[in-house]
DNA sequence: AATGCAATGGTCAAAGATGGTCAGTTTTTG
DNA sequence: CAAAAACTGACCATCTTTGACCATTGCATT
């Protein structure tokens, strides 16, 4: 298995629904997993980003610290926020596609909803002669639409 | 034995009746078969297509795989018949809305993947100002992903 | 206080590890 | 022999991992 997503479950795992933080120590961490101690800071800019719903704070010097916060999850309102906030009219694809992760990782849709998504706004199907801004607001109608209807029928199951 | 036939071979053994989906490294596949890595290539795209039931997806860099999906025998045929037929590279809307229903009384998608493709090709979703015929070429385009995406993940279990 | 050092974490560019493309060459087929 | 299929290699794109060097903080010593 690849080193980064190791680092990635072994974080997710600290973060379970009741720990909604986490601290650690670069280093060892880095000395846990026999790697670099830089590797860490890949993994974190690559996977817990705020994009991906997550807050990192840090600290140097003696007794430094990394601690990584998810983002509050308040179901209701808190999808009302991913819509109006976060999708906007306009949102580029990698930002969308961290954000269907994002729905996926909290619970508000499947596995299988969350791919129909990322297929539906992946660059193959947006694949249109018009200019990238017209394609980030389409992305954006197209989250908004489906996300109502998650809302609506399938999201009701969840929260 | 040409060495294309050889190679299919070998991925077809290994998607046996159980197994629906194998993964792969290009490399160790192009030296274990002594050919140019480019060769694998070649066989994915000539005898692995979508429209020999197959899909593919890949990833680059440290950790890279190629993954080959089998579609399921009817569910393939099907989809792949109303992905060339009927959806073509430009569908209208209420023509796309049928289908999907159709998808759905046939079991090929539930309740909630339907309406989430109904929520996508909805004429909401693609108020943009461009040409009617490029809204059913794009529509084409997002069905075509989306039940791509049925094919990989839900099809294979389903028939 | 001021200084210096040890303990941390951050940045960034380079190297490493894969897979993708495509044009051109060789081989097979009709 | 011409067309189609098979094959290759050079070059490209993407993702991961590492290491050298930098920045910040706390503490011990002046």
């Amino acid at each position: 298995m690849r080193l980064s997503d190791a680092i990635e479950q072994f974080i997710k795992t600290m973060l379970t629904q009741a720990e909604q933080e986490v601290e650690l120590k670069r280093n060892e961490l880095a000395d846990y997993f026999n790697c670099a101690p830089s590797q860490i800071n890949y993994v974190l800019a690559t996977r817990f980003t705020p994009d991906h719903g997550y807050i990192i704070e840090s600290r140097r010097g003696g007794g430094g610290y990394i601690r990584i916060f998810r983002m509050g999850q308040d179901t209701g309102e808190q999808l009302l926020y991913l819509l109006n906030e976060r999708v906007g009219d306009a949102i580029p694809a990698l930002e969308a596609s961290h954000l269907v992760m994002q729905l996926e990782e909290r619970g508000f849709i499947g596995h299988c909803e969350a791919a129909l998504m990322q297929a539906a706004i992946s660059p193959q199907a947006l694949s249109l002669p018009i200019p990238a801004t017209m394609k980030d607001a389409l992305r954006a109608k197209l989250l908004k639409a489906m996300m109502m209807e998650v809302a609506r029928n399938c999201g009701a199951q969840k929260a």
